[in-house]
RNA sequence: GGCUCGGUAGCUCAGUCGGUAGAGCAGAGGACUGAAAAUCCUUGUGUCGGCGGUUCAAAUCCGUCCCGAGCCA
């Protein structure tokens, strides 16, 4: 059941340096509001510089939720991020506005729509799987999948790999195929929306601009330690853990490896941190109960947005 | 000054025996249900350094000039 609660619930996304938890922040602490991440890389600890992290001065002007709640090593999916998250928020919205706050559209999705109950893969089946696509190739796999769900495998490319062998890992686990599961869950949709209903602000940058600020993000970045934080994780021996692979994280760890120089390093970085925002734009579009603002030109109309908002419902 | 090697897409470079050019990257657009800051898909007209010449036809052969790198003086 959608319902509005007395305590609004504020969806703030966007794509990578727009300045959203700025916003966020400044909205949270006006309004007694917290944060509550909906990053899917700031979940980790130890990955701070590199996800320009809301800073301990920024969170001691407001109350930060689930920031650093997965330990060097371990992961954390999209569907357990819906399924705890859900309940802390539900909890916090009893007394405060919440100010969700992220560019991972996948976990913003999850966590308003639900996933469908389809869990984790098994490892064992992942790894059989895994050693399968290495000895078969990508096209045997895809068959495999067109033999067994073939509505699924039309929509999903034969190259990505990942998709057919969690489809496949479903099957194998489950005996049941995503489209079944899909299926089933879509007749349930109404059940597994999020109870309280989302106010969407979305900050838009032009591309320069963002390019601009993406630049200088990255060279304090450099300056506040990155390398240093991705050689000591090194040490410690998540080279290969998952965060390692994102933005900024791959491309440091070239460089500790000799892979690419010092003068490539920044400008990798900017390329991907580009590419990261196309992927999020073109996410949140899709979207069409988002309320956008631009970064630049209309902060203070979002922040003006947002607390007539919560002056709205305070007023009920 | 002489010799050598290069000059082809924004960048790095392929281009066979002459038949007016194609990869990777970047850029642009898109997809996305348990690793998502990940993964994947679509998208390539550019004075082939300039000017002449040979030829039915030149990025390709010849001449000449310009630019870059190297070697010898």
């Amino acid at each position: 059941m959608v319902e509005s609660s007395k305590s609004p619930l504020f969806f703030v996304v966007g794509t990578t340096a727009t300045g959203k938890s700025g916003l966020a922040i400044d909205v949270a602490e006006q309004f007694s509001g917290c944060i509550f991440n909906a990053d899917s890389v700031q979940l980790y600890q130890r990955v701070d510089i590199g996800t320009a992290k809301p800073s301990p001065r920024d969170q001691a002007r407001a109350p930060h939720h689930f920031f650093d709640v997965v330990e060097p090593g371990g992961q954390m999916t999209a569907g357990e991020y819906q399924e705890l998250a859900r309940k802390q928020v539900l909890e916090l919205l009893k007394s405060q506005v919440v100010l969700l706050v992220g560019g991972s559209g996948f976990y913003i999705q999850a966590f308003e729509k639900g996933m469908m109950p389809s869990p984790k893969s098994p490892p064992k089946i992942l790894s059989e799987l895994t050693k399968q696509l290495d000895e078969q190739g990508a096209q045997a796999l895809h068959d495999e999948l067109a033999a067994k769900d073939p509505e699924y495998a039309t929509r999903v490319n034969a190259n990505d790999s990942y998709r057919v062998i969690r489809a496949l890992s479903i099957i194998r686990a489950e005996g049941r195929s995503m489209t079944e599961i899909a299926k089933q869950f879509e007749q349930e949709r109404k059940q597994n929306v999020f109870p309280v209903e989302p106010i969407k602000i979305g900050l838009k940058l032009d591309r320069e601009l963002l390019r601009e600020r993406v630049r200088r993000r990255l060279e304090d970045m450099v300056a506040s330690g990155l390398k240093a934080e991705v050689q000591s994780l090194i040490e410690q021996g998540h080279r290969d853990w998952s965060p390692m692979t994102s933005v900024g994280y791959k491309e440091t760890v070239q460089l500790l490896e000799g892979e690419i120089s010092e003068s490539e390093w920044l400008p990798l970085m900017e390329t991907s941190t580009m590419q990261l925002a196309k992927r999020q734009r073109t996410w949140f579009q899709r979207d069409k109960s988002i309320t956008w603002f631009d970064a630049e030109s209309e902060r203070q109309k979002a922040f003006d947005f947002a607390a007539s908002q919560i002056e709205k419902r305070r007023a009920k």
